[in-house]
DNA sequence: GGAGGATCGTTGCGCTTGCAACAACTTCTC
DNA sequence: GAGAAGTTGTTGCAAGCGCAACGATCCTCC
């Protein structure tokens, strides 16, 4: 492959060309789904039960915890957001009586959120709302192995992003 | 299939059961990889070139269109978010001389953010770094073919969340 | 051709988040 | 055991975003 006639204006032009790449494409694809995704879901949510969706991801998982409770730095990880900014999540969940924290018995630093009665009850009733809103989303976009598919690729990316990323 | 044993807190396991929908998980596995993914590129940019990933998505939005500028609400829809948001976004990439504001000769309600010669010069030199880090998170973590099917995937949700959602 | 409605971009305001610093506690090391 | 080093959760601070309201301009329909 011969030189390009005009050096240096030829790097910009390259690097521009590069500007479709797949990688970015990719991207750009994944952040506009997420808004995308997230707005719908959001607004679906606030019409049926008037509650963020953060609000739902932490409920979620502490569900889904043995005992209905998570320790606070853990919980953080799976929402992907910082302590920091966990820490005003669950005070104004608690403020609303939906979870509660709880010390830890065996480390006496850190607390727990607990799923509370309330909490589990606001659970059962939005999420029959928010699984509509998702399928009406979802489905008629994406077969079950699509939608399969697509959560193991995109799990591969976490994983690996995470692994490259954290060091 | 009998009706289950306890009424009432049936529905309410029920409703727990749910918690680990293929949707649901997938809707999460959305918002991970785009917290990690958006963190992991802003810490590459941010130590090669103190850009914000959004900056960058501006510039190379107003890179790929003809004349290298762009309506101000396109430009808002293109990165998904609101115009409000916008308007402070291009207030502060202006400020820094990567884009300017241009009086639009057709409509004259309407403003084009056009890429200055600093901009352009900004985007080939982070352009490289960026795409380099993105080979890094993706290229071991998924195939050329992967890559272009996650892509076509999400633009397939994406489609669909925009057309039911948007009226 | 002019009035009513729609669209474009900006601003005030409040909300949510992350970073850095901190105190309380644990764990490692000698 | 005592001190150093790390971890856990909270707070002050500032940055960024969306919503609602606004003036300016365009478009439509009589």
């Amino acid at each position: 492959m011969p030189a390009p006639p005009t050096p240096d204006p030829a790097t910009g032009e390259d690097a521009i060309a590069r500007l479709d790449d797949r990688r970015i494409e990719l991207l750009g694809m994944v952040l506009e789904v997420h808004n995308e995704l997230l707005n719908a879901t959001q607004r679906g949510l606030e019409a049926s039960a008037d509650l963020p969706v953060q609000w739902l991801g932490v409920l979620i998982r502490l569900a889904r915890s043995p005992g209905q409770r998570l320790r606070m730095t853990e919980l953080a990880r799976d929402m992907t957001m910082s302590t920091s900014g966990l820490t005003r999540l669950v005070d104004r969940i608690e403020a609303a009586g939906l979870v509660q924290r709880q010390p830890c018995a065996e480390d006496r630093r850190g607390l727990l959120a607990v799923l509370t009665d309330e909490g589990r009850s606001v659970l059962t009733s939005a999420a029959p709302c928010h699984l509509a809103d998702l399928e009406r989303y979802l489905d008629p976009a994406l077969s079950a192995e699509e939608q399969q598919l697509l959560i193991d690729l995109l799990r591969r990316v976490r994983d690996h992003v995470r692994a490259s990323a954290t060091p």
